[in-house]
DNA sequence: CCATAGACTGAAGAC
DNA sequence: CAGTCTATGG
């Protein structure tokens, strides 16, 4: 038996035992939250729970399988029967098992970001909406907005007006798309992300069998990251859970979360959910775990000071008992393309260092690693990104992808038409003819119409042949691939030698899976890594999204400049700025012990095509100068440290006045609950000469909700293009 | 005159 | 990779 009072601390101890009612574990940053799932699953196991009745659900299947490896690890025998994973990949497998009436004897298949947006701009074009029209959003945005809406459960026009008021001419349309794109879904037999949830539920409530049996099969259910969940997923947990203290219903929940490291609100995520879990289960345990085992205290201090400055107070602060650590290092690189090579030689040292090399860059968005990738090229750095684009993004994998589906699922609409537009003389407009008459049987005019295109008509009998055989996944997508390669070489003359492997790894990944369509729905929910056995001795890229939940001993923070960190996209609402604080808070506490903040003194600016003074990010302004030892990089690539100050004054407005106080701003602050955003939004647009080519007088509502142009024009833009910055308040 | 192919630019975060 | 613009083929 394993000593679970000496391995855990005492809140842990409380959280892995409690197993009689609902649990709710407020965890800090590195307090040992895997650590209390992990034991709590081999307790339960211990104590005689059958793993088929566990439910695992975490972020990523990653953290799933990483959690199991370790329990079975502690258990000396397997955990095989648990089943683990995100929300939607537990929501498709419950769904294939128990599909919703209108899907009766399909397969489904999952549509990722790709066919999202073939979708929408097939349903725009249908309606003749925003031909031509510059102001409409683009499809992709349409996509973000309609999956808000329903991750909010807001109407989309009620979700236009808040997050994006200067669309309000558009609702009208976006919302017909709306609907036309969910008779598509229907129509073509397709689930996209959020379906996958509100479909379960759908399920849960109406079928009572179906509910009675997950009911009866998960009686232990734990939620990782609960902050971090949705309002249906939190529902998901309460249906499947059953009513409390019910006859019958021993569930046993257990959620984990932790307030400050909310980054998902964007997508729908609502840290109520973690308020409410007391009221949701009036008799739940809340428990804290409060103390880092992770970090040193310099990082912790960084962490801390970060949340310090959030207006709403989370009421956090973070401890370690461990003494000392190395300083946390704020590094100023000339401009971001030396950034990139001061982090190749810091990598490189670290490397050389007596330390475990357990080394992570982290940055905002996926772009922005591009540079540092061509050093650590350069420089022979073998490395791993997540996040950005994805193995199942590339355009031959996709292909192959799409073979796979229509053999699953032949009114599959995007696969039709992906395979379809890989043949001559098919673009847009025949593809869809096509689908239309080989769907709507009338087998003349159809004859006639794929008789043009041979090539197509063999790809058809090809799939139909795959099917007649009902081959194993691996066999298949070999057969797939064999026969996708005359296209391969036609479509990629240049690189289709490099493009073969790739679709070699999809053919060896399959092997593991018993059926095919669970290999397209993991591919669409989860791109798998390819094989992880290599992933030894390799530093990690990752945008900061992908990095949750994860730690390194070193982890470097690139680009904290303004327009990059916080991201450009989240200065119109004071919000999305707190996320992006709560963003960094995450990021900061990767780390275990040593800690470096790249902020650029200049970075490239692709419309100027010219190097621009950068403003550090308001989140390293306000950073007192105790927290970490500034090291400058002069000309000839040397690093050099400077004396404590305050580090990289911001330059045009000190951080000793970065709000404005004159009265004519109190009208303008209306919209702008929080002064911090405010602050930072005056910043740019007086902090830079370039401010108005930057954001255009009729785009300015857009960054000031509720501001009018007028109030714009008088109050704000005071400077000419190329003048010095001049403010009314000053 | 429509539909397609090819060149070019610009990128948020993720299930 | 997606979206847009333009040249060209049917």
């Amino acid at each position: 038996m394993i000593d679970y009072k000496t391995s855990l601390n005492a809140a842990q101890y409380a959280a892995v035992t409690a197993t009689e009612s609902a649990v709710l574990v407020v965890a800090g940053a590195g307090s040992g939250k895997t650590r209390t799932i992990v034991y709590r699953l081999a307790y339960l196991a211990e104590h005689g729970v059958d793993p088929h009745s566990m439910l695992l659900l975490t972020f990523t299947r990653k953290a799933a399988q990483e959690m199991l490896h370790r329990a079975s690890h502690l258990l000396d025998q397997g955990l095989a029967g648990v089943q683990g994973g995100t929300f939607h990949s537990f929501a498709f497998s419950a769904l294939r098992q128990f599909p919703p009436a209108w899907l009766a004897g399909r397969h489904a298949t999952i549509m990722d970001s790709a066919d999202i947006n073939a979708a929408l701009k097939q349903c725009k074009d249908d309606l003749h909406l925003g031909k031509g029209d510059r102001s409409f959003p683009k499809t992709a945005h349409i996509a973000s907005l309609l999956s808000k809406a329903r991750n909010k459960e807001m109407p989309l026009d009620e979700v236009i007006r808040r997050d994006a008021c200067h669309l309000m001419p558009h609702a009208d349309a976006l919302c017909q798309i709306e609907e036309a794109y969910a008779a598509y879904r229907r129509r073509a037999g397709l689930l996209d992300y959020d379906d996958l949830l509100f479909e379960l539920e759908g399920v849960l409530r109406e079928n009572a069998l179906a509910a009675q049996s997950l009911r009866e099969r998960f009686r232990y259910i734990m939620v990782d990251e609960y902050q971090d969940t949705n309002r249906v997923q939190a529902r998901l947990v309460r249906l499947l859970a059953g009513q409390e203290g019910a006859e019958g219903s021993a569930c046993s929940v257990m959620a984990v979360g932790d307030e400050a490291q909310s980054i998902y609100a964007f997508r729908g995520a609502d840290v109520r959910n973690i308020l409410d879990f007391p009221t949701l289960f009036p008799k739940a345990r809340i428990i804290r775990l409060e103390e880092n085992y992770r970090s040193t205290q310099p990082v912790l201090d960084v962490a801390n000071a970060l949340l310090r400055n959030a207006p709403e107070g989370y009421r956090k602060h973070l401890f370690t008992s461990k003494a000392g650590g190395e300083p946390v290092r704020y590094v100023v690189p000339i401009n971001d393309n030396s950034q990139a090579d001061l982090v190749t030689a810091r990598v490189q040292d670290l490397l050389q260092s007596h330390l475990p090399h357990e080394i992570a860059v982290l940055f905002r968005a996926g772009f922005h690693s591009y540079q540092l990738e061509l050093a650590l090229r350069k420089a022979g750095i073998a490395f791993r990104k997540y996040g950005g684009l994805k193995f199942s993004d590339a355009a031959h994998i996709k292909d192959v992808i799409a073979y796979a589906r229509m053999l699953l699922n032949p009114l599959d609409m995007p696969a039709f038409e992906r395979i379809a537009a890989l043949h001559r003389g098919i673009g847009p407009k025949t593809m869809r003819k096509l689908y239309a008459l080989a769907t709507e049987g009338q087998p003349e005019a159809t004859h006639k119409a794929f008789a043009k295109f041979p090539e197509f008509l063999q790809d058809i009998a090809f799939l139909d042949d795959v099917r007649a055989k009902a081959l194993q996944p691996e066999a298949a997508l070999t057969a797939i691939v064999e026969h996708y390669r005359p296209l391969l070489e036609e479509h990629y003359p240049e690189d289709y030698p490099r493009r073969q492997q790739g679709l070699e790894e999809i053919t060896h990944m399959a092997a593991d899976y018993q059926a095919l369509d669970l290999f397209m729905a993991d591919l669409a929910l989860e791109s798998p890594d390819e094989e992880e056995q290599d992933s030894e001795g390799k530093i990690t890229l990752s945008t900061v999204h992908s990095a949750k939940g994860l730690e390194w001993n070193a982890v470097i923070i690139l680009d904290l400049v303004e327009d990059r960190f916080p991201s450009r996209h989240a200065l119109a609402r004071p919000e999305e700025f707190e996320e992006e604080r709560r963003l960094l808070y995450v990021a900061c506490t990767r780390a275990r012990q040593i800690l470096d903040l790249c902020v650029p003194a200049a970075t490239y600016n692709r419309q100027e095509r010219m190097q621009e003074y950068a403003v550090p990010s308001p989140f390293m302004r306000e950073l007192p100068s105790t927290a970490c030892q500034t090291w400058v990089e002069s000309f000839g690539g040397m690093l050099q440290q400077r004396e404590a100050q305050q580090p990289a004054p911001s330059r045009l407005l000190p951080p000793s006045q970065p709000q404005p106080s004159a009265p004519e701003q109190s009208k303008a602050v209306g919209a702008l609950a929080s002064p911090v955003a405010l602050g930072y939004c005056r910043h740019r647009i007086f902090g830079r000469g370039k401010a108005i080519k930057y954001i255009a007088p009729d785009k300015m509502q857009v960054h000031f909700p509720g501001l009018g142009i007028k109030t714009i024009l008088t109050d704000y833009l005071v400077m000419e293009e190329g003048s010095a910055p001049s403010c009314p308040a000053e």
